[in-house]
RNA sequence: GGGCUGGUAGAUCAGCUCGGAAGAUCGCCGGUUUUGCAAACCGGAGGCCUCGGGUUCAAAUCCCGACCAGUCCA
């Protein structure tokens, strides 16, 4: 990045002067006398006792000042977005207030919701999880507090130097700090392919902010301008209540009371991190995650774990509970949606408490067994298992210690040797994008105006061409739904061709059609939509929010729609919840929605400002995914359901039909599929398992309802008829053996053994069995000889102590080129086919004689 | 999304390295003993060794692939 990008006329006409930093080597700009930056660790922390700010702010009077600064500057103040990144398949979380932006309107594909705007956006980072309570500022959730332009070439909102002069101001006007305090560190930022310079404000060791300017694209080595700029800031509130209080450690200062309270039981450390991840918890549970084993989940469930730990280790500790409903009530003062459903959430924590007691215990167990194995065999328990431990069953290896009898030490560098394990593991890979390479669309070509949203009931209507390539044609206007929000397309007819397909891609909206288009753009063409198609999908789409509607109501709020897909044949909703769905709660559900079709509620789609539907709605709305823009289109089930959704959605409830659920399933910790049909193909399924149950009732010979009973008489009767076999065939083998007893040309005594030899007709499981009745008692052998298909088979059991079955075995084996072997007590060989097994029968019994005799 | 554990009797688990006749404990059933119960002792029933392929004369055991559960990491 070169200088002249840094050179700001700010910068000169306050007098500021460029100097570089002997510690870090960085230009940066200041007004103070400094030959380093005033960042750790090129200058030591020096706001202990020596607040930079003028007047000590809480965290709520602190969030407050920034925004109501901008607000008056200009800028529209945000609500919050949801700490779970959803519009996103990059990222679990919001990390930063930019990632609410990303990546839609960064790439200038949807306009920002308001601009410029000012916002605090709670975020979650677990990068630095160990730091948290160790080095006395780091946090899992904190606040980014920022300010916001988007600049497009016909609108240039402000960019560098008005940023700068707003930070400026804010940190010495409205906080009254020194002018002189602060370095501003030139850097560069990149991330997503694009990058620009980037500013870093510190103070008395302490980076308080970062303004970032998002202006270039990396073309290979090249840069090549964005259309679209961006002004990017992030200064953390907790940082700035800090500085602004000067306390020991950033906890003391954001967490207040709450910390004393809980420094009474626990040591600095252990009352940070739970207070810090109660507030994380508290976030994570409000904006929709189960904690679970994967994904965003995991890290719910990490934190919990971590807490419950600490609690666990100590005596006159509080409960889980108490600490989040208490962390739950400071935040609800600023976050209304974190203090509702708190029964909910406490269901959520108290089932995931239990899970991991449970692991616990069985994790307890496997510890003392193996250590106890270990030790069997002269061995000890080595801090490797310790890793394994914690790897495989989630042993905390302090934990571990307290269980073993003879303790290996817990290596200090233990997280990050669990890490090193984890290090060759394939990275996270985004799914791959397997949508076709839909043609460029010169910039000339207008905007395809979507009809779908507002009438979803024409399937007929004329247009003109804009646009065709191929088999793909793009019009003025068009009814046909294209892919998305889980809903697949609708096919029909543009004049004669059909239509296979069709998909958007920014405004455009691209009709596939199944032979190279014949049409020509100005020309006008009827679009025609195969009606059944349509009605089935969209009684399926709004059956999708009827269910997801019942199921929060019967399960709780805690539900979300974990993802969607609408088909004509069947539809399905994941939806986030703690364990299966019982017989009972499906009933619930099925019966309530199936009320809500019957009572006939209208269903309203519309189009309303974001903030209005948040203010009305709250974040459920984004069931699907978040959706950046200034309009959302509202999906609304009159007092039952509210969504934001592009979908095509019947207008009254009546019009879904039946729902009928066809399959719940657990498809993985934390996620609950069902699979349901709605309308007629509800009925058409209905009508199809009746067939097949009376078809099974029929060949059953029972009546329907008796179709259980039924089935349980055939298992009892299969079952009966295996063990009767089983009987008859003992019987079977006893008679034989008893038989070969008696015979004395099968038996006889050699040297107080005796031998029984005998040619019979089992496959080898029979030869087996029938040698062990032979061979009850000691001093017997038996030599036991079968063909099947051809190939002859040689058994012999022995409880003589001085004659091994396999030697019995290889002294026959080259009679009948058998391969074989065995042990002392048993031993089998199967021969070439067409092999003379008589002579290996001789060969054994000649063998056993032997053996004996001596 | 990836790695690691595990899946054997109703329950909890041995056995798997190194292939060769499926085990223990608890529970269950019966008996002895006891006024009765518990306990103790004796005896018994109970297994598609998760499923599907492969290798082998032979697989719970080795190899490959599914499925299920747990767990760690992103």
């Amino acid at each position: 990045m070169e200088d002249r990008e840094y050179d700001l006329a700010f910068f000169h006409r306050h007098g500021f002067h460029r100097r570089t930093c002997a510690g870090c080597g960085h230009a940066f700009w200041t007004l103070g006398e400094f030959d380093r930056c005033q960042e750790a660790p090129c200058r030591d922390y020096g706001l202990v006792g020596h607040p930079v700010f003028a007047r000590p702010q809480s965290p709520r009077e602190m969030r407050e000042t920034f925004l109501s600064f901008f607000e008056g500057r200009g800028h529209t103040r945000l609500r919050r977005y949801p700490t779970i990144a959803r519009w996103r398949n990059d990222v679990f979380f919001t990390q930063a207030s930019i990632y609410d932006f990303q990546p839609w309107v960064t790439s200038g594909a949807i306009p920002p919701p308001a601009n410029p705007l000012t916002i605090s956006q709670p975020s979650l980072r677990f990068i630095d999880l160990e730091e948290v309570g160790r080095s006395g500022r780091h946090f899992t959730e904190f606040e980014m507090m920022a300010h916001h332009a988007f600049n497009r070439p016909d609108h240039e909102v402000y960019f560098k130097e008005r940023t700068v002069e707003l930070c400026h101001e804010l940190l010495t006007s409205a906080l009254g700090a020194d002018p002189a305090a602060f370095t501003y560190k030139e850097e560069v930022w990149e991330g997503g392919g694009n990058l620009g310079p980037s500013l870093s404000v510190g103070a008395a060791g302490l980076e308080v902010a970062t303004l970032v300017f998002m202006e270039y694209v990396r073309d290979g080595d090249a840069l090549k301008p964005m259309p679209l700029t961006v002004v990017d800031t992030g200064y953390g509130l907790e940082r700035f209540t800090w500085a602004s209080q000067g306390t020991k450690t950033a906890y003391e200062a954001v967490f207040g009371r709450e910390y004393d309270e809980l420094r009474r039981t626990f040591a600095p450390r252990e009352a940070a991190i739970l207070i810090d991840h109660a507030r994380a918890i508290n976030f994570l549970l409000t904006d929709g995650v189960v904690p679970s084993n994967s994904k965003e989940g995991y890290f719910a469930r990490l934190l919990l774990r971590r807490a419950l730990r600490i609690l666990q280790k100590t005596p006159e500790a509080p409960e889980l509970l108490a600490i989040l409903d208490r962390t739950g009530r400071e935040l609800a003062l600023d976050f209304p949606e974190v203090g509702a459903h708190r029964d909910d959430l406490r269901r959520v924590v108290e089932a995931e408490a239990e899970k991991f007691q449970e692991a616990i215990a069985r994790a307890r167990q496997t510890i003392r067994r193996q250590e106890d194995r270990v030790r069997a065999t002269g061995g000890k328990v080595t801090s490797d298992d310790l890793l394994g431990w914690y790897d495989s069953l989630g042993v905390p290896p302090d934990l571990a210690v307290e269980e073993l009898r003879a303790p290996p030490p817990i290596p200090e560098d233990f997280y990050a040797q669990v890490a090193a394990r984890h290090e060759n593991e394939a990275p996270a890979s985004d799914y791959a994008e397997t949508t076709e390479v839909l043609p460029e669309v010169p910039a000339s070509v207008p905007p395809t105006e979507v009809l779908y949203y507002l009438d979803p009931y024409t399937v007929s209507f004329d247009a003109h061409v804009v646009f065709a390539d191929g088999p793909f044609v793009v019009l003025d206007r068009t009814y046909f739904y294209p892919t998305g929000g889980g809903q697949v397309t609708d096919t029909g007819h543009l004049g004669d061709a059909s239509v296979t397909d069709v998909e958007r891609r920014g405004p455009h909206v691209f009709h596939r059609l199944d032979a190279p288009s014949t049409v020509h753009v100005g020309d006008r063409v009827r679009g025609r939509i195969d009606p059944v198609r349509r009605t089935q999908l969209m009684q399926h789409h709004t059956a999708t929010h009827l269910l997801n509607g019942a199921l929060r109501e019967v399960l709780g709020p805690h539900v979300w729609q974990a993802g969607a897909y609408k088909a004509p044949e069947a539809a399905r909703i994941d939806i986030t919840h703690y364990r299966a769905l019982s017989k009972e709660e499906l009933h619930r559900v099925d019966r309530r929605v199936n009320e809500v079709v019957r009572a006939d509620r209208p269903v309203k789609s519309y189009f309303e400002s974001r903030s209005e539907a948040e203010r009305r709605f709250g974040f459920t709305l984004y069931q699907g995914g978040a959706v950046p823009g200034k309009e959302l289109r509202i999906v609304e089930v009159e007092g039952f359901d509210v969504e934001a959704c592009g979908g095509t959605h019947c207008t009254h409830t009546s019009e879904v039909g039946a729902i009928s659920v066809l399959d719940v399933e657990r498809i993985q910790d934390g996620v609950v599929r069902l699979t349901f049909a709605s309308g007629e193909r509800a009925l058409d399924l209905r009508e199809e398992h009746d067939a097949i149950l009376k078809e099974a009732a029929r060949r059953l010979g029972v009546p329907v309802a008796k179709l259980p009973d039924g089935i349980d008489r055939l298992l009892a009767e299969v079952e009966e008829g295996r063990k009767r076999a089983k009987e008859r065939r003992q019987e079977d083998l006893g008679a034989t053996a008893e038989r070969l007893a008696a015979d004395p040309t099968a038996t006889e005594t050699v040297g107080g053994v005796v031998l029984v030899v005998a040619s019979v007709d089992l496959d080898r499981n029979g030869l087996m069995e029938l040698s062990r009745l032979l061979t009850k008692e000691p001093g017997r052998v038996a030599i036991l000889a079968a063909e099947r298909d051809g190939k002859g088979t040689l058994f012999v059991g022995s409880t003589a102590p001085g004659i091994a079955a396999q030697s019995v075995v290889d002294a026959a084996k080259a009679a009948f080129a058998g391969k074989g072997g065995g042990n002392p007590a048993a031993a089998t060989a199967v021969g070439e086919p067409g092999a003379p097994l008589r002579a290996a029968l001789h060969d054994a019994r000649t063998a056993a004689r032997r053996a004996a005799d001596s």
